[in-house]
DNA sequence: TCAATAGTGTCTATAAGACATTATGTA
DNA sequence: TACATAATGTCTTATAGACACTATTGA
């Protein structure tokens, strides 16, 4: 049991991690869901995760669950402590925190089901946010998005959700994508070409079905973006809901 | 794999909250460390902290060990998870797992010694810095100190480490204290008086004991400050990135 | 040619950095 | 009066937003 730890004010839990795994694809923002497949909250929505295990750190658990969820190397993301959650009745089985984590990565691979899972799936985060979801995932999911948002604004992790090389439309989709509404097109590629080490031209071009190539971009060194992507000088844009649901 | 807490892949843990406690104090930033009474690392520095009890939630506990080590009252301060730390080893007693928290408000009253606490006592950072801390305090107060930096650029906690009321000059010398290095005294005037909210000015006005009277302001209703306030327009004052955010 | 998308240029408004100038208190 | 600090104003440069215009592909 938890000899090791004395009984003094102690008071042993059970500690897991979540994941809120956004993608873009098919022009919408998506995350990773599973079916759970065991009480409690069986068959209910719910975010990837499991139990932290005994010689686990925190961003291994993390790492480890990506992989088993979606088969994925979960080096090739953004992975990023979101918040611990850690309310006494959050879980019934008994006193359980879990240290939510967000990944973002281009279009992922079709999950394969992972243990937990009956079944996993990308669902479009407008669907997912007026779903029901299992514990208080929907909470988490929600600060993920909120984190998201705020993040493409000062660092550089819109490239993150772009399979390498990308053209400037392609990231330029990204904010759109996760933000709800256009960007211009011309303000935005000179912002993102002239920030330094943003994106790195490769001095090759993609070739569309149709209209004009595109010069290709890989990610540049830098983590934050300096100035900023302004997102909203005024309080004007709300997030509309998008059509897509495919 | 898991189901119940009981067996399975289940591990039971400890789980604590330890705090980053910033305020300013004579021209400099402090933070807030007790001397160890008791094993492990008994006499050395570490962050004030103590165990989640059992029905609480991890604010609460928060909240609770702020009072026990400060004899403070937690509202009049900002509060706000950091970062929750789980590596395997990083207490010797067994599995732990902390929710580290950062705490900022305005010069704080002296300290009395909590529980777990010999003594405690405010330390100026960069002092702090250079010591041994318990466990692993060390990187938990260098993230608390990221974290207050950046912060202050985008949003306006800075008001936090102001009692009310305030000049400008005083949420100034907050920026320059935590920033480490002066900001035009005219420019930052505009900057905060033209930003929505960040400050409301109360009619009032203090006297020095020498120099012009200054205007008062009270803390505005904005929580996000825009524009943010720039930091660093060229790579001048470098003080590192760190996952910013909560 | 046209349709469609990529990319450039330009004008204007706003915000930032530098810094001179004026204002208002006490000793 | 001198002195110290608060507050305002002004000039210059950088960036953002809007949008006209040119470029390059396939059909």
């Amino acid at each position: 049991m938890n000899r090791a730890l004395k009984h003094d004010g102690t008071m042993p839990a059970a500690v897991t991690v979540d994941l809120v795994i956004f993608t873009v694809r098919a022009a919408a923002l998506h995350v990773l869901l599973i079916e759970r497949g065991m009480p409690p909250f069986e068959g209910e929505l719910a975010l990837p995760g499991g139990y932290v295990r005994a010689g686990e750190d925190l961003d291994q658990a993390a790492l480890r669950e990506l992989a088993e969820e979606t088969g994925i190397n979960g080096h090739e993301l953004h992975l990023e402590q979101l918040r611990t959650f850690g309310a006494p009745e959050r879980d019934p089985r008994g006193r359980t925190f879990t240290v939510a984590y967000l990944a973002l990565g281009p279009d992922l691979p079709t999950p394969v089901a992972g243990t937990d899972a009956a079944t996993a799936c990308w669902v479009p985060v407008d669907v997912a946010l007026s779903s029901e979801l299992a514990f208080d995932h929907l909470i988490i999911l929600k600060e993920g998005l909120d984190r998201a948002r705020a993040k493409l604004e000062y660092t550089t992790v819109a490239a993150a959700f772009c399979r390498q090389p990308f053209t400037i439309a392609d990231l330029r989709r990204v904010y759109e994508v996760i933000w709800g509404f256009p960007l211009d097109p011309s303000n935005f590629r000179r912002k993102v070409t002239k920030a330094a080490h943003f994106v790195e031209p490769t001095g090759e071009s993609r070739t569309p079905e149709i209209g004009r190539p595109a010069a290709l971009y890989r990610r540049g060194s830098a983590e934050l973006l300096f100035p900023p992507m302004p997102r909203s000088a005024d309080g004007e844009h709300e997030v509309q809901p998008s059509a897509a649901t495919g």
